[in-house]
RNA sequence: GGGCGGAUAGCUCAGUUGGGAGAGCGUCGGCCUUACAAGCCGGAUGUCGCAGGUUCAAGCCCUGUUCCGCCCACCA
C-alpha cells in the first residue's frame, strides 16, 4: 500500500492532478453521450482582468455543481470564455498609451485596435490560468471570446434581426455622456453617489414687469442653455405669470414661463429652470412644450460657442465664474447646502453629463414581456427567490437600452450611411453600395456596441448560434446560471430577453444568485479602496482546497460574505485532518479482505452499522443541499460528518479491533473503514478536488480518477436507527466519564476504574458487548457493568439516561470539587425540570399539542425527575462522607 | 420616495414547513494518549435589536419601531 507523507502539502499535488485531468480529457463534453445534459455557461470574465474574490466564489460554486453533476453521470458541459469588456479594456490600453505620451486619436482607430488585440494576446491567458488554478473543470477545448469570429457573427445576426423588426432604432435623444470616456452610457452604467453640494437661488427678472422669479438650481452653469421656466399650473403664486417671459440674466435671452404639473411646488421656490440640452427631464419637458434646445457644452464638457464669453471653460470652473458674475450683477439671491445624488461613470467615475446625441437603442418593452412571463410561470427559477421581486420590478419599469458607444474596442455596429442619399443600410453582410441610390460612397457607423449586447447573447452564441450546432441542440437551454446580484440587470435580465427572442426558450432553468464578497466593513472590494484580498495569495498560503471549501461554506443564500483569513485557516486544518485520517487508514489496513458491501450489512457489528447509517445520512443531506443550492449546508454536513463522526468517534472505536487480529470483526472493520473513507472522498470531491484525488489514488481502487467516479448515493437499507441510538448511548456514557475526568482534574495518563449501574438489562448487554470502547476512550483499567451495583463509598458520579456511572476515587476524591460539580448539574436539571413541569401542567398544551410532542415532553420530564433524585441523594452522601 | 436584506455567544456567522438556542474562531483548564499540537479531552459564555400581537408553544408567523447595509427612482 502506498503511503502518504506525514504532512499535507497542497502545493505539491494541485498542478499535478489538474494536468492529469486535462490530459485525460475528463472535462470535455460529449456530443454522443445519451445521459441527460447539464450545462453551465461561465459568466465571462474580462479578458484582460485577473482573478479577484468575486471570480473565485463564482467559479468555485460552478465547479462544485459541475463536478457533482459529472460524478452523478450527467452529460456535463461547463462552457468557458472571456469578455472583451469594451470600455474597461479600452481604458486600460489608453492608459498604457498615455504612459508613452500617445493619445488614441494620434494613432487612429485601426492601429489602436491592433494595440488592444496585442494586449489581449499578452494578458488574455492570465485569468484563464487562474481559473485553472482554482480547479475549474471547464471544457477548455470549447473556450470562446466575445469578439471571436463566431460570436461576432452572432452579434451581427442579432443586431440586424432586431433592427429589421423595429426593435432596434436610431434616435437623437438625451443620453448619459461620460466626458472622459467620450461615449454614451446606458442608464445602468451610471452610478449614483450622495454628494453634499449647493442649491443656488438665482433671480430671473420677468420681462416688462418689476417682478422677479427666484429659481433654485444645483447647476447654475447650465442656465446658459435655459429655454424656459416652468411652474406648477395650480401654484397661485405664479398663476398670473404663465405665458409671460423672463429675461435670462447674463445672456439677455427672453424665455417663456409655462406650466407643467411635474413641477413640485414644495421644492425650492416652486419655479424650475428648464435646460432641455442638459437634463433628462428638462429634455422631456422641452419636447412636450416645444422649447428650443441649446447645447452649451462640447464632448469634453467644456463650454462651447453657444456659451458666449464662457466658451472653452470647463463646466465646474464655469460654474464658479457664472456664480461670480451673477453675484456681481445682483442675480444671486442665496446659497444653501444641499445633499443630492450625483451620477458618475461606472468605469472611470467621471461625473456624467446628460447630452443630446444620435444613438442606437433597443426597444426593450416587447422583449421584457416574455422575460417576465417566463419567470412568473417558473420556466426560469431564481434562487434565492427574493431576487425575483427585484427582477420583476426592473423588468416592468424597463426603459429603452442605449447600445451605441463612441469607443473603438468592440463590435462595430453593422450599419452604413450613404454619403450621397443619406440612406441607412443595416445588413448582416457588409454592403458594397447603397441599396437606394447605388453609390459605393458609403461609410460604416463608427460606433461600437455596448459590451453587454454581446453578453446578452452569450448562452446561445457560445454554443454556436446562429449555426444550428449539435452543442446548441443538446445543451440549450442551459441548466443553471451562477452569478452575483450586481449584474442581475446588466446581464441576467438581458440574456433572458435575448434568449427568448432568438431561441424561443429561456436561456437557463435556474439562476443562482450568490453573495458579493466584501471586506470587513461590508464594502465591495475594489482596487481603489485598497481593501482587496488576493485569492491567489490565499490559495498559495492555505491551499486551493481549503480556500474552495471556505467560500463554499460561506455561500449562504441572501447574505453577503465577509471573508476572514481565520476561516480559511480553519479549513486548511480540515484538509489536514482528512489527510491524517487517511494516513491512519492507509497505515492500518494493510492487506485486507474485500466484501460485497450490499451483502454483509446484517453481519456487521454495531459500530459498522452505525457509521454506515451515519454516512448515508450525510450523503442524503449533502445531495439535498446541493440540489437546492444550499452550499453552506452541504459543506457543514460534510465537515461535521468527517470530523465529528468519522474521525472523533469511528476511528477511535475501530482502533481496538484493528490492533487485534483475533477480533471477529477484524476483516469487516478494515473493509468498512476503507469503504467509508473512499465514500467520503467522493462525497467531498466537488468541494476539495485536489486532496481527494491525491488520497483516492492511494486507496485500493479500480478506476483511474475520482473525477469520473460515481457520486455517493444514499440507500435506505443502510439507515439503522437502532444502531444510531445505541451508539448515542455509548457516546453519552463516554462523554460523561470524560467530563468527570476533566472536571475532577484526573490526569489523562492515570487509568481509572469504572462502574456502570445500568437501569435495564438491555443497556447492561450493550455496554458489556462494547466494553473495549470504555477502556480505550476513557483510559480505564477496570470496568464493571451490571444492573446491580452498590454505590462505592468514595466515588464521583455521572448520571445518564440509562444508568449511573461511578468512578471510585478512594483517597483522590476532592469532596468539595465533586460537591460543586453535582450542585451545578442539579441546578441545571432543576431548571429543565421546571420548564417541563410547567408545560405538562398546562391543560391547553395537553389538549392542543400533538401527541408526539406531549410524550416527548413526558419522557423528558421522567428522566429529569429521576436524575434530580439521584443527584440529590448523591449530594447528601457526599456531605455525610465529608463530615465523617 | 419605493423596494430588499441584516440585527442570535467576545468576534464572524448558521438556524428549510413554529415544539429541548448551534458552528468556526477566540477564551479558560488538562494533555506531545504511536493519524493529526494545523491535534486530543473537558469547561464557561446568549432577556435571539426593541415593543406589541397570534399560538398550548415564537429566534422563526403578524403589526409597529430603532439602527446598519444595499438596490431602484425625473424634486430641479
Amino acid at each position: 500500500m502506498e503511503m502518504l507523507d506525514k504532512t499535507f502539502n497542497p502545493e505539491l499535488i494541485e498542478d499535478k492532478w489538474y494536468q492529469y485531468w486535462i490530459d485525460k480529457k475528463y472535462f470535455v463534453a460529449s456530443l454522443k453521450k445519451k445521459a441527460k445534459p447539464y450545462c453551465i455557461v461561465i459568466p465571462p470574465p474580462n479578458v484582460t482582468g485577473s482573478l479577484h474574490m468575486g471570480h473565485a466564489l463564482n467559479n468555485i460554486l460552478q465547479d462544485v455543481l459541475i463536478r457533482y453533476k459529472r460524478m452523478q453521470g450527467l452529460n456535463t458541459l461547463w462552457m468557458p470564455g472571456t469578455d472583451h469588456a469594451g470600455i474597461a479594456t479600452q481604458n486600460v490600453v489608453e492608459k498604457q498609451l498615455a504612459e508613452e505620451g500617445i493619445n488614441r486619436k494620434d494613432i487612429g482607430r485601426e492601429r489602436f485596435i491592433e494595440r488592444v488585440w496585442k494586449w489581449k494576446k499578452e494578458s488574455g491567458g492570465i485569468i484563464i490560468n487562474q481559473l485553472k488554478g482554482l480547479g475549474a473543470s471547464c471544457d477548455w477545448d470549447r473556450e470562446r471570446f466575445t469578439m471571436d469570429e463566431g460570436l461576432s457573427r452572432a452579434v451581427r445576426e442579432a443586431f440586424v434581426d432586431l433592427y429589421k423588426e423595429g426593435l432596434i432604432y436610431r434616435s437623437n435623444y438625451i443620453i448619459n455622456w461620460c466626458p472622459r470616456c467620450h461615449t454614451a452610457l446606458s442608464d445602468l452604467e451610471v452610478e449614483y453617489d450622495e454628494k453634499v453640494g449647493k442649491l443656488y437661488f438665482l433671480t430671473y427678472p420677468v420681462s416688462n414687469s418689476k417682478r422677479k422669479l427666484i429659481i433654485a438650481t444645483t447647476r447654475p452653469e447650465t442656465m446658459l442653455g435655459d429655454t424656459g421656466v416652468a411652474v406648477n399650473p395650480t401654484d397661485r403664486r405664479y398663476k398670473d405669470l404663465i405665458g409671460q417671459k423672463v429675461l435670462l440674466p447674463l445672456v439677455n435671452r427672453e424665455i417663456p414661463i409655462f406650466a407643467d404639473s411635474f413641477v413640485d411646488m414644495e421644492f425650492g421656490t416652486g419655479v424650475l429652470k428648464v435646460t432641455p440640452a442638459h437634463d433628462p427631464y428638462d429634455f422631456e419637458l422641452g419636447l412636450k412644450h416645444d422649447l428650443d434646445t441649446i447645447n452649451v457644452m462640447d464632448e469634453d464638457a467644456r463650454m462651447n460657442e453657444s456659451a458666449g464669453v464662457y466658451k472653452g471653460i470647463e463646466r465646474f470652473k464655469c460654474r464658479e465664474k457664472i456664480l461670480a458674475d451673477l453675484s456681481n450683477q445682483g442675480f444671486l439671491k442665496k446659497i444653501e447646502d444641499y445633499t443630492h445624488q450625483v451620477g458618475h461613470c461606472y468605469r472611470c467615475k467621471t461625473f456624467i453629463e446628460p447630452r443630446i446625441s444620435e444613438q442606437w437603442f433597443v426597444k426593450t418593452k416587447p422583449l421584457a414581456e416574455s422575460a417576465i412571463l417566463s419567470v412568473k410561470n417558473g420556466k426560469t427559477k431564481i434562487f434565492p427567490a427574493m431576487w425575483e421581486k427585484t427582477y420583476f420590478e426592473w423588468m416592468e419599469n424597463i426603459r429603452d437600452w442605449c447600445i451605441s458607444r463612441q469607443i473603438w474596442w468592440g463590435h462595430q455596429i453593422p450599419a452604413w450611411y450613404c454619403r450621397d442619399c443619406g440612406e441607412i443600410i443595416v445588413e448582416k453582410v457588409t454592403p458594397e453600395r447603397c441599396f437606394k441610390c447605388g453609390t459605393s460612397n458609403i461609410e460604416q457607423e463608427s460606433d461600437v456596441l455596448d459590451t453587454w449586447f454581446s453578453s446578452s447573447l452569450w448562452p446561445f452564441s457560445i454554443l454556436g448560434w446562429p449555426e444550428q450546432t449539435e452543442e446548441l441542440k443538446i445543451f440549450y437551454p442551459t441548466q443553471v446560471l451562477v452569478t452575483g446580484f450586481d449584474i442581475l440587470f446588466f446581464w441576467v435580465a438581458r440574456m433572458m430577453m435575448m434568449g427568448l427572442k432568438f431561441m424561443n426558450k429561456v436561456p437557463f432553468h435556474h439562476v443562482y444568485i450568490h453573495a458579493l464578497v466584501r471586506d470587513s466593513e461590508g464594502q465591495k472590494m475594489s482596487k481603489s479602496k485598497s481593501n482587496v484580498v488576493d485569492p491567489l495569495i490565499v490559495m498559495k498560503k492555505y491551499g486551493t482546497d481549503a480556500f474552495r471549501f471556505t467560500l463554499t461554506a460561506l455561500a449562504v443564500q441572501g447574505r453577503d460574505i465577509k471573508l476572514s483569513e481565520e476561516r480559511i485557516a480553519g479549513h486548511r486544518n480540515f484538509a489536514n485532518k482528512i489527510w491524517n485520517a487517511s494516513r491512519f487508514v492507509l497505515l492500518n489496513i494493510g492487506e485486507f479482505k474485500t466484501f460485497n458491501i450490499e451483502k454483509i450489512t446484517k453481519d456487521l457489528s454495531l459500530r459498522e452499522r452505525w457509521i454506515l447509517s451515519s454516512l448515508h445520512r450525510a450523503i442524503i443531506e449533502v445531495t439535498r443541499d446541493l440540489d437546492s443550492y444550499r452550499f453552506n449546508d452541504a459543506a457543514y454536513h460534510i465537515y461535521h460528518f468527517i470530523w465529528h463522526e468519522f474521525c472523533d468517534w469511528y476511528i477511535e472505536f475501530v482502533k481496538p479491533t484493528l490492533y487485534n487480529k483475533k477480533d471477529p470483526f477484524y476483516d469487516f472493520a478494515k473493509f468498512i473503514l476503507t469503504h467509508v473513507l473512499e465514500t467520503i472522498l467522493r462525497l467531498l470531491h466537488p468541494f476539495m478536488p485536489f486532496i481527494t484525488e491525491e488520497i483516492w489514488q492511494k486507496l485500493p481502487k479500480s478506476g483511474e480518477s475520482i473525477t469520473i467516479e460515481n457520486y455517493p448515493k444514499s440507500k435506505p437499507k443502510y439507515f439503522d436507527k437502532n444502531a444510531e441510538d445505541k451508539i448515542e448511548i455509548i457516546k453519552q456514557a463516554i462523554t460523561s466519564i470524560r467530563n468527570i475526568r476533566g472536571e475532577m482534574n484526573i490526569p489523562p495518563g492515570r487509568e481509572i476504574e469504572i462502574q456502570i449501574r445500568c437501569s435495564n438489562k438491555e443497556t447492561e448487554k450493550l455496554f458489556n458487548a462494547n466494553k473495549s470502547y470504555f477502556l480505550k476512550l476513557c483510559k480505564a483499567c477496570n470496568i464493571l457493568i451490571s444492573t446491580h451495583i452498590d454505590r462505592p463509598k468514595s466515588a464521583a458520579i455521572g448520571i445518564i439516561n440509562c444508568g449511573d456511572i461511578f468512578i471510585p476515587l478512594e483517597g483522590i476524591i476532592d469532596f468539595k470539587e465533586e460537591f460543586r460539580r453535582l450542585e451545578k448539574e442539579l441546578a441545571r436539571t432543576t431548571q429543565d425540570l421546571n420548564s417541563a413541569v410547567k408545560k405538562l401542567c398546562n391543560e391547553d398544551f395537553l389538549k392542543k399539542a400533538p401527541q408526539e410532542i406531549i410524550s416527548k415532553e413526558q419522557k423528558k420530564h421522567d428522566e429529569l425527575i429521576e436524575k434530580k433524585i439521584k443527584l440529590e441523594s448523591n449530594l447528601k452522601k457526599i456531605k455525610e462522607l465529608d463530615t465523617e
